[in-house]
DNA sequence: TGCTAAGGTTCTAAAAAGGAACCATTTAAG
DNA sequence: CTTAAATGGTTCCTTTTTAGAACCTTAGCA
Protein backbone atom coordinates (compact mmCIF):
# COMPACT_ATOMS: atom_id res chain seq x y z
CA UNK A 1 0.00 0.00 0.00
CA UNK A 2 1.02 3.47 -1.03
CA UNK A 3 1.47 6.00 1.91
CA UNK A 4 -1.14 8.12 -0.08
CA UNK A 5 -4.08 5.61 0.38
CA UNK A 6 -3.56 5.64 3.94
CA UNK A 7 -5.52 8.75 4.59
CA UNK A 8 -8.57 7.01 2.48
CA UNK A 9 -8.95 3.86 4.82
CA UNK A 10 -12.15 4.23 7.04
CA UNK A 11 -10.32 4.66 10.40
CA UNK A 12 -9.54 7.93 11.97
CA UNK A 13 -6.11 6.97 13.49
CA UNK A 14 -5.15 6.57 10.05
CA UNK A 15 -6.81 9.71 8.43
CA UNK A 16 -5.41 11.96 11.08
CA UNK A 17 -1.94 10.54 10.16
CA UNK A 18 -2.02 11.12 6.84
CA UNK A 19 -2.40 14.62 7.69
CA UNK A 20 -0.11 14.92 10.73
CA UNK A 21 1.89 11.98 10.13
CA UNK A 22 4.82 12.81 8.63
CA UNK A 23 8.42 13.48 10.22
CA UNK A 24 8.20 17.54 10.56
CA UNK A 25 3.99 17.95 10.51
CA UNK A 26 3.91 17.71 14.62
CA UNK A 27 7.24 19.86 14.94
CA UNK A 28 5.39 22.57 12.86
CA UNK A 29 2.48 22.33 14.92
CA UNK A 30 3.96 22.22 18.27
CA UNK A 31 6.33 25.67 17.75
CA UNK A 32 3.05 27.03 16.34
CA UNK A 33 1.57 26.41 19.88
CA UNK A 34 4.62 28.13 21.11
CA UNK A 35 3.45 31.15 19.50
CA UNK A 36 5.10 30.80 16.19
CA UNK A 37 2.99 32.44 12.98
CA UNK A 38 5.64 33.34 10.45
CA UNK A 39 7.57 31.09 7.63
CA UNK A 40 10.71 32.70 8.71
CA UNK A 41 10.50 31.77 12.03
CA UNK A 42 9.65 28.77 11.64
CA UNK A 43 12.23 27.99 9.48
CA UNK A 44 14.86 28.87 11.66
CA UNK A 45 13.72 27.30 14.82
CA UNK A 46 12.81 24.20 12.75
CA UNK A 47 16.16 23.97 10.45
CA UNK A 48 14.13 22.16 8.00
CA UNK A 49 14.45 23.32 4.34
CA UNK A 50 12.19 26.00 2.79
CA UNK A 51 11.36 23.54 0.06
CA UNK A 52 9.31 21.38 2.74
CA UNK A 53 8.39 24.08 5.35
CA UNK A 54 6.71 25.58 2.18
CA UNK A 55 5.14 22.44 1.10
CA UNK A 56 3.89 21.06 4.50
CA UNK A 57 2.55 24.69 5.67
CA UNK A 58 0.28 24.82 2.02
CA UNK A 59 -1.19 21.42 3.32
CA UNK A 60 -1.86 22.48 6.66
CA UNK A 61 -3.22 25.19 5.06
CA UNK A 62 -5.59 23.06 2.58
CA UNK A 63 -6.74 20.73 5.27
CA UNK A 64 -7.99 23.81 7.40
CA UNK A 65 -5.22 23.47 10.53
CA UNK A 66 -3.74 27.02 9.69
CA UNK A 67 -5.44 29.63 7.91
CA UNK A 68 -3.17 32.50 6.72
CA UNK A 69 -3.71 35.77 8.14
CA UNK A 70 -2.39 39.25 6.43
CA UNK A 71 -0.20 41.06 8.68
CA UNK A 72 1.57 43.53 6.21
CA UNK A 73 0.74 44.17 2.52
CA UNK A 74 1.85 40.99 0.73
CA UNK A 75 2.70 39.23 3.93
CA UNK A 76 0.54 37.42 5.78
CA UNK A 77 1.51 34.44 8.82
CA UNK A 78 0.03 31.31 9.38
CA UNK A 79 -2.27 30.86 12.74
CA UNK A 80 -4.50 28.31 13.84
CA UNK A 81 -8.01 27.49 13.04
CA UNK A 82 -10.36 25.57 15.39
CA UNK A 83 -9.83 22.34 14.07
CA UNK A 84 -5.80 23.42 14.47
CA UNK A 85 -6.23 24.13 17.76
CA UNK A 86 -7.84 21.37 18.54
CA UNK A 87 -4.66 19.05 18.07
CA UNK A 88 -3.74 20.19 21.18
CA UNK A 89 -4.19 17.15 22.93
CA UNK A 90 -2.09 14.79 20.47
CA UNK A 91 0.84 17.51 21.28
CA UNK A 92 0.28 16.80 25.07
CA UNK A 93 0.13 13.62 24.71
CA UNK A 94 3.37 13.20 23.40
CA UNK A 95 4.65 15.58 25.26
CA UNK A 96 3.80 13.80 28.25
CA UNK A 97 4.90 10.18 26.77
CA UNK A 98 8.37 11.88 25.74
CA UNK A 99 8.77 13.31 29.19
CA UNK A 100 8.00 9.71 31.09
CA UNK A 101 9.96 7.91 29.05
CA UNK A 102 12.11 9.84 26.99
CA UNK A 103 14.11 11.67 29.69
CA UNK A 104 16.93 9.72 29.88
CA UNK A 105 17.13 10.33 33.86
CA UNK A 106 17.31 13.85 33.73
CA UNK A 107 13.36 14.74 34.13
CA UNK A 108 11.56 17.12 32.18
CA UNK A 109 12.70 19.39 29.99
CA UNK A 110 10.01 21.67 30.22
CA UNK A 111 6.97 21.94 32.94
CA UNK A 112 2.93 22.57 32.27
CA UNK A 113 1.61 24.82 34.69
CA UNK A 114 -1.94 24.40 34.49
CA UNK A 115 -3.12 28.62 34.96
CA UNK A 116 -6.55 27.89 36.35
CA UNK A 117 -5.18 25.76 39.66
CA UNK A 118 -1.74 27.17 39.41
CA UNK A 119 -0.06 23.78 39.44
CA UNK A 120 2.45 21.66 38.08
CA UNK A 121 0.06 19.01 35.46
CA UNK A 122 0.46 15.79 34.05
CA UNK A 123 -1.94 15.86 31.26
CA UNK A 124 -4.14 12.87 31.58
CA UNK A 125 -6.53 11.00 29.80
CA UNK A 126 -9.97 10.29 30.85
CA UNK A 127 -12.96 8.93 29.85
CA UNK A 128 -15.45 12.38 29.00
CA UNK A 129 -18.71 10.51 30.66
CA UNK A 130 -17.21 9.56 33.98
CA UNK A 131 -13.84 11.23 34.62
CA UNK A 132 -11.61 8.55 35.17
CA UNK A 133 -8.08 7.94 33.66
CA UNK A 134 -8.31 5.61 30.96
CA UNK A 135 -6.03 2.76 29.55
CA UNK A 136 -5.72 0.18 26.43
CA UNK A 137 -8.02 -2.46 28.89
CA UNK A 138 -10.47 0.05 29.73
CA UNK A 139 -12.00 0.71 26.41
CA UNK A 140 -14.03 -1.80 24.50
CA UNK A 141 -14.54 -1.00 20.50
CA UNK A 142 -17.54 -1.01 18.57
CA UNK A 143 -18.71 -0.15 14.91
CA UNK A 144 -19.88 3.32 14.46
CA UNK A 145 -22.17 5.14 12.34
CA UNK A 146 -19.00 6.41 10.04
CA UNK A 147 -18.15 2.65 9.43
CA UNK A 148 -20.40 1.78 6.69
CA UNK A 149 -20.82 4.51 5.33
CA UNK A 150 -19.08 4.06 2.11
CA UNK A 151 -17.67 1.54 -0.21
CA UNK A 152 -14.27 1.69 1.72
CA UNK A 153 -14.11 -1.75 4.08
CA UNK A 154 -10.60 -1.74 4.07
CA UNK A 155 -10.48 -0.97 7.81
CA UNK A 156 -8.62 -3.09 10.59
CA UNK A 157 -10.39 -6.31 11.94
CA UNK A 158 -11.35 -4.86 15.47
CA UNK B 1 18.83 19.82 9.62
CA UNK B 2 18.73 16.06 9.53
CA UNK B 3 15.51 14.06 10.40
CA UNK B 4 18.25 11.97 12.74
CA UNK B 5 18.90 14.87 14.69
CA UNK B 6 15.29 15.75 15.43
CA UNK B 7 15.13 13.01 18.11
CA UNK B 8 18.73 14.68 19.63
CA UNK B 9 16.72 18.07 20.62
CA UNK B 10 16.03 18.86 24.23
CA UNK B 11 12.48 18.28 23.79
CA UNK B 12 9.79 15.57 24.69
CA UNK B 13 7.69 16.25 21.53
CA UNK B 14 10.93 16.24 18.49
CA UNK B 15 12.19 12.75 20.77
CA UNK B 16 9.02 11.18 20.87
CA UNK B 17 8.55 12.21 17.03
CA UNK B 18 11.82 10.75 16.74
CA UNK B 19 10.39 6.86 17.71
CA UNK B 20 6.98 7.21 16.74
CA UNK B 21 6.45 10.17 14.30
CA UNK B 22 7.01 8.66 10.75
CA UNK B 23 4.35 7.26 8.41
CA UNK B 24 3.83 3.73 9.59
CA UNK B 25 5.24 3.33 13.12
CA UNK B 26 1.93 4.80 15.17
CA UNK B 27 -0.38 2.66 12.67
CA UNK B 28 1.27 -0.30 13.37
CA UNK B 29 1.15 0.65 17.41
CA UNK B 30 -2.44 1.21 16.42
CA UNK B 31 -3.09 -2.62 15.50
CA UNK B 32 -0.87 -4.05 18.52
CA UNK B 33 -3.61 -2.23 20.46
CA UNK B 34 -6.47 -3.96 18.74
CA UNK B 35 -4.49 -6.83 19.31
CA UNK B 36 -2.17 -7.67 16.42
CA UNK B 37 1.13 -9.76 17.68
CA UNK B 38 2.52 -11.52 14.57
CA UNK B 39 4.29 -9.98 11.90
CA UNK B 40 2.32 -11.34 8.81
CA UNK B 41 -0.56 -10.14 10.65
CA UNK B 42 0.85 -6.89 10.85
CA UNK B 43 1.77 -6.51 7.21
CA UNK B 44 -1.54 -8.19 6.01
CA UNK B 45 -3.76 -5.60 7.91
CA UNK B 46 -1.57 -2.86 7.41
CA UNK B 47 -0.60 -3.58 3.51
CA UNK B 48 3.13 -1.74 3.94
CA UNK B 49 5.98 -4.15 2.54
CA UNK B 50 7.90 -6.52 4.47
CA UNK B 51 11.07 -4.88 4.52
CA UNK B 52 9.77 -1.58 5.73
CA UNK B 53 7.28 -3.34 8.76
CA UNK B 54 10.84 -5.74 9.55
CA UNK B 55 12.63 -2.39 9.80
CA UNK B 56 9.94 -0.74 12.01
CA UNK B 57 9.63 -3.54 14.31
CA UNK B 58 13.14 -3.98 14.98
CA UNK B 59 13.30 -0.05 15.99
CA UNK B 60 10.66 -0.30 18.11
CA UNK B 61 11.89 -3.24 19.94
CA UNK B 62 15.24 -1.37 20.12
CA UNK B 63 13.55 1.49 21.45
CA UNK B 64 11.76 -0.20 24.25
CA UNK B 65 8.13 -0.12 22.81
CA UNK B 66 7.59 -4.10 21.96
CA UNK B 67 9.17 -7.06 23.62
CA UNK B 68 9.46 -9.70 21.80
CA UNK B 69 7.84 -12.76 23.12
CA UNK B 70 8.77 -16.31 21.71
CA UNK B 71 5.40 -18.73 21.03
CA UNK B 72 7.10 -21.34 19.21
CA UNK B 73 10.33 -22.50 18.23
CA UNK B 74 12.39 -19.79 16.25
CA UNK B 75 8.70 -18.10 16.62
CA UNK B 76 8.07 -15.31 18.33
CA UNK B 77 5.26 -12.54 18.82
CA UNK B 78 5.66 -8.78 19.81
CA UNK B 79 4.35 -7.75 22.48
CA UNK B 80 3.53 -4.21 24.00
CA UNK B 81 5.98 -3.34 27.26
CA UNK B 82 4.54 -0.65 29.56
CA UNK B 83 6.65 1.77 27.70
CA UNK B 84 4.47 0.73 24.70
CA UNK B 85 1.19 0.59 26.57
CA UNK B 86 1.66 3.97 27.51
CA UNK B 87 1.57 5.52 24.35
CA UNK B 88 -2.13 4.28 24.46
CA UNK B 89 -3.48 8.21 24.86
CA UNK B 90 -1.33 8.95 22.09
CA UNK B 91 -3.39 6.72 20.13
CA UNK B 92 -6.64 8.06 21.61
CA UNK B 93 -5.87 11.68 21.13
CA UNK B 94 -5.13 11.11 17.36
CA UNK B 95 -8.86 9.02 17.42
CA UNK B 96 -10.57 11.63 18.64
CA UNK B 97 -9.30 14.59 16.36
CA UNK B 98 -9.71 12.37 13.58
CA UNK B 99 -13.11 11.65 14.91
CA UNK B 100 -14.07 14.82 15.71
CA UNK B 101 -12.60 16.98 12.55
CA UNK B 102 -12.21 13.80 9.68
CA UNK B 103 -15.47 12.36 9.44
CA UNK B 104 -17.22 13.88 6.52
CA UNK B 105 -20.32 14.18 8.05
CA UNK B 106 -20.37 10.40 8.45
CA UNK B 107 -19.72 10.26 12.34
CA UNK B 108 -16.82 8.27 13.63
CA UNK B 109 -16.45 5.13 12.16
CA UNK B 110 -15.64 3.26 15.37
CA UNK B 111 -17.13 3.83 19.08
CA UNK B 112 -15.27 3.98 22.06
CA UNK B 113 -16.74 2.22 25.01
CA UNK B 114 -15.55 3.17 28.37
CA UNK B 115 -16.27 -0.11 30.14
CA UNK B 116 -15.83 1.06 33.89
CA UNK B 117 -18.84 3.52 33.32
CA UNK B 118 -20.31 1.66 30.33
CA UNK B 119 -21.02 4.98 28.42
CA UNK B 120 -19.84 6.28 24.97
CA UNK B 121 -16.49 8.12 26.05
CA UNK B 122 -15.09 10.96 23.87
CA UNK B 123 -11.21 10.99 25.11
CA UNK B 124 -10.35 14.00 26.96
CA UNK B 125 -7.06 15.43 28.03
CA UNK B 126 -7.33 17.25 32.18
CA UNK B 127 -4.88 18.16 33.92
CA UNK B 128 -3.83 15.72 36.50
CA UNK B 129 -3.83 17.94 39.89
CA UNK B 130 -7.45 19.33 39.62
CA UNK B 131 -9.03 17.49 36.89
CA UNK B 132 -9.97 20.48 34.38
CA UNK B 133 -10.27 19.69 30.50
CA UNK B 134 -7.10 21.46 29.06
CA UNK B 135 -6.83 23.62 26.40
CA UNK B 136 -3.54 25.76 24.81
CA UNK B 137 -4.43 28.81 26.78
CA UNK B 138 -4.36 26.89 29.86
CA UNK B 139 -1.09 25.65 30.02
CA UNK B 140 1.70 27.80 30.60
CA UNK B 141 5.24 26.75 30.13
CA UNK B 142 8.54 26.68 32.57
CA UNK B 143 11.86 25.33 32.95
CA UNK B 144 12.04 21.72 33.81
CA UNK B 145 15.58 20.15 35.37
CA UNK B 146 16.25 18.10 31.93
CA UNK B 147 16.41 21.20 30.20
CA UNK B 148 19.79 22.85 30.81
CA UNK B 149 21.28 19.27 31.70
CA UNK B 150 23.67 18.89 29.05
CA UNK B 151 25.49 20.85 26.11
CA UNK B 152 22.87 20.23 23.87
CA UNK B 153 21.19 23.59 24.16
CA UNK B 154 19.54 23.86 20.81
CA UNK B 155 15.57 23.54 21.63
CA UNK B 156 13.22 26.60 21.29
CA UNK B 157 12.78 29.68 22.76
CA UNK B 158 10.21 29.13 24.95
C1' DT C 1 11.89 -36.42 1.05
C1' DG C 2 9.48 -32.65 -0.45
C1' DC C 3 5.91 -29.11 0.77
C1' DT C 4 4.30 -25.24 3.20
C1' DA C 5 4.23 -21.32 6.51
C1' DA C 6 6.56 -17.80 9.19
C1' DG C 7 9.66 -14.37 9.22
C1' DG C 8 12.57 -12.45 7.13
C1' DT C 9 16.57 -10.28 3.38
C1' DT C 10 18.01 -8.52 -1.24
C1' DC C 11 17.35 -6.11 -5.34
C1' DT C 12 15.64 -2.24 -8.28
C1' DA C 13 12.68 1.71 -9.34
C1' DA C 14 10.07 5.53 -7.72
C1' DA C 15 9.18 9.08 -4.40
C1' DA C 16 10.52 12.18 -0.83
C1' DA C 17 13.95 14.86 1.82
C1' DG C 18 18.20 17.80 2.05
C1' DG C 19 21.01 21.58 0.41
C1' DA C 20 22.14 25.30 -2.16
C1' DA C 21 21.11 28.89 -5.35
C1' DC C 22 17.92 31.91 -7.31
C1' DC C 23 13.65 35.09 -7.73
C1' DA C 24 9.83 38.58 -6.78
C1' DT C 25 7.72 41.88 -3.59
C1' DT C 26 7.91 45.20 -0.17
C1' DT C 27 9.90 48.22 3.12
C1' DA C 28 13.92 50.96 4.76
C1' DA C 29 18.16 53.57 4.15
C1' DG C 30 21.23 56.79 1.78
C1' DC D 1 15.46 57.76 -6.78
C1' DT D 2 18.45 54.06 -6.28
C1' DT D 3 20.25 50.45 -3.52
C1' DA D 4 19.96 47.12 0.06
C1' DA D 5 17.83 43.84 2.72
C1' DA D 6 14.05 41.06 4.55
C1' DT D 7 10.09 37.98 3.57
C1' DG D 8 8.36 34.19 1.43
C1' DG D 9 9.01 31.59 -1.55
C1' DT D 10 10.63 28.36 -6.22
C1' DT D 11 14.08 25.61 -8.94
C1' DC D 12 17.56 22.41 -9.55
C1' DC D 13 20.33 18.64 -8.22
C1' DT D 14 21.94 14.93 -4.92
C1' DT D 15 21.10 11.73 -1.31
C1' DT D 16 17.78 8.89 1.44
C1' DT D 17 13.60 6.42 2.00
C1' DT D 18 9.75 3.75 0.29
C1' DA D 19 7.37 0.48 -2.65
C1' DG D 20 7.17 -3.77 -4.86
C1' DA D 21 8.71 -7.99 -6.18
C1' DA D 22 11.66 -11.94 -5.81
C1' DC D 23 14.36 -14.80 -3.09
C1' DC D 24 16.14 -17.20 1.28
C1' DT D 25 16.07 -19.92 5.78
C1' DT D 26 14.27 -22.61 9.44
C1' DA D 27 10.73 -25.62 11.47
C1' DG D 28 6.96 -28.64 11.24
C1' DC D 29 4.47 -32.04 8.77
C1' DA D 30 2.50 -35.43 5.09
Amino acid sequence: MKWDDVGQLNCSVARTLAVIGDRWTMLIIRNAFIGTRRFADFQEQLGLTKHLLSDRLKRLVDVGIFKKVPYQQGRYEYRFTDMGRALYPVLLSMTAWGDAWLDEGKGAPLLYIHKDCGKKMIPTMVCSECGDAVTARDVMIQPGPGLYSDANTTQHSS
